[in-house]
DNA sequence: CCGCGGATGGGAACCATTGTCAAATTGATG
DNA sequence: CATCAATTTGACAATGGTTCCCATCCGCGG
């Protein structure tokens, strides 16, 4: 039987939170966004919030190269990130010539059940002086 | 002034692990089998040198889902990787398309000093019954 | 308004990785 | 071959992001 998530007011604001923030952003500073703002939630409860998002492909999610997961609200459908290390700022991207690369190259080397990961990492024109 | 590496048995020992072994492998993986072979080295030994050889573009590394850094010994010059999940066997893909594609991309975005990162999973045809 | 079961939170537990530092090893030199 | 400085090693502690645990809380259907 499928469970009904239910409406707490955790839940309601990290969703509030993200629909705010306009990068990526990781769970910790998520967590101390909502503590500034009033809305302490904890920290746990983030990260099981965060992940539901992000399994219900409600956000997206991507690690940086420190290790950390970072989750950000994006539009629908299967697209890639243009990232500024420097401020975050996010541009979406999509790339159905590389999808269909992706795919094809695994095909073609006996790969089934294909997933593919893409970021590009920049510094935006705001940060370059 | 630029410091020479030496020659130890230990380093010795990691780089041979690396050209006997065909996909990527954590740290601790090396270190077990290093531990196997009877060459034991320290799990720290294993990460300094592993991340050495890293740093000089010896060997590639990338994160898998787990958040591990993996490494492997791989041909020179840029490429991207079909790994599998299961036994993490890998092949070696080159996509200029794909370069050319993500270059253009941020460059439109007024981004600059442009890096990406790019890797297909999937099961190979041997984990695949 | 009740009661059930999912949700919360605070702290402990995990675990890959990095830091610490005394002791061992290397490679150059005499 | 002996010496010596500098690098490297390794056992263990420490870090830090994330997950687990579980008593308590509370949303929600009845």
């Amino acid at each position: 039987m499928v469970t009904t998530p239910r409406n707490t007011r955790q839940r309601r604001a990290v969703a509030a939170i993200l629909e705010d923030l306009d990068g990526f952003a990781s769970a910790q500073e998520i967590h101390d966004l909502l503590r500034h703002r009033g809305e302490s939630v904890g920290l746990s409860t983030v990260y099981r919030n965060l992940q539901a998002l992000s399994d219900s492909a409600e956000i997206d999610a991507l690690r940086n190269d420190d290790g950390e997961t970072l989750y950000r609200q994006c539009s629908t459908g299967h697209h890639h990130h243009l990232v500024c290390r420097a401020c975050g700022r996010t541009v979406e991207v999509a790339g159905p010539t590389v999808e269909r690369w992706a795919d094809a190259i695994a095909a073609e080397h006996g790969f089934v059940d294909v997933a593919h990961t893409l970021e590009i990492f920049g510094t935006c024109g705001d940060c370059t002086p």
